[in-house]
DNA sequence: GTGCTGACTAACGTCATCCGAAGTCAGGTA
DNA sequence: TACCTGACTTCGGATGACGTTAGTCAGCAC
């Protein structure tokens, strides 16, 4: 007997028809971070990989591809580019997180939470553990007031911004997609 | 000013050079919903999409997409195939979440809450709000005993799994020292 | 039977992603 | 000056993700 994972809809989003998607903040993140090699790129850069060597060694790609995601990450500003120099070398550049990109942290330890809990074999290879208190470390969905909740105690309303998005799209249906 | 928003690692990873991150519950995920639509497929799953032609039209895909996710999706266990029939017709397939799939959602809205944030125009359409207390939701990252956590209070350490995982890498070092 | 509809599949072309190999470029070292 | 190295770029080619259009197939309504 399934269980009900699903998000109820506000009175006013319900006909699911009446409004689409598109605007979604979903696929907003998922312009910025679409591939897997930009999600890896950036596990490199919270586990501490600033040079582009670096990436390329340890996220396993080639070189082209490390240097158009960087690019990609810089423009979006999730990375920036700093330039350093070590002793008795050139300057060079780095790549460091934003706060932007650091933003993006809770979603990749999701990530990575989900393939420990799911995958085929043994579980992950490394966690996460709170430096302070010696605990795992996870993400949790919570409301502002403290509750855990799961799908189903949430609703999903539209925001102020959303009112007049969602209107204007109603007008002509047919929601367009990429 | 850069701050720190990478984590500390173990001093058994400490070599970073030294073990690789192949076999990452990230690049795990990744591997089982790694393109836009499946996420965007996923996301209408959570809005309580059930029937092919809700996926095709909500998405915004076309239908052989569409089916090729959607069996991706059944395949690797995070969506169920189940037939049920409407008065007068005939008996079709519906798509539903599985447990599997609807412990992603932490993920899904993790790139929400960080499109929410972050890009450039007005923000979301939706949000999410707690049924029970009207409060809005989110993923915070939090270890077991309770504390709320920034990357920079965490530590990267190998698990049991991964103990054995990376010993039998680090012995045959891929790239050390070039 | 014929038509209709929802749920697909097949064929085709395009664009993105990625690898490998090779080339470029700047600036420090010998 | 010639060389070396890290950080790229350029080129060729493979694979995969999509959109569009056009079918197929099952079964209820007629």
């Amino acid at each position: 007997m399934p269980y009900d994972a699903t998000v109820r809809l506000d009175a006013t989003l319900d006909p699911r028809d009446g409004w689409s998607a598109e605007p979604c903040s979903i696929a907003a993140s998922l312009a910025v971070v679409s591939t897997r090699s930009a999600f890896l790129i950036l596990r490199e850069a919270f586990y501490g990989a600033t040079r582009f060597d670096e990436f390329v060694r340890r996220v396993g790609i080639g070189e082209p591809a490390a240097a158009a995601r960087l690019r990609e990450l810089v423009q979006h500003g999730l990375l920036e580019r700093e330039p350093y120099r070590e002793a008795g070398q050139r300057t060079r550049q780095r790549y460091r997180l934003t706060a932007k990109g650091a933003d993006l942290f809770p979603a990749l330890v999701a990530l990575m939470q989900w393939g420990d809990r799911w995958r085929e074999d043994a579980g992950g290879p490394v966690a996460l553990v709170h430096d302070g208190c010696g605990a795992p470390a996870a993400v949790r969905l919570r409301c502002e007031a403290g509750h855990d909740v799961e799908p189903a105690d949430l609703v999903l309303t539209p925001t102020a911004a959303g009112e007049s998005l969602l209107r204007s799209r109603s007008e002509h249906p047919t929601g367009g997609g990429r």
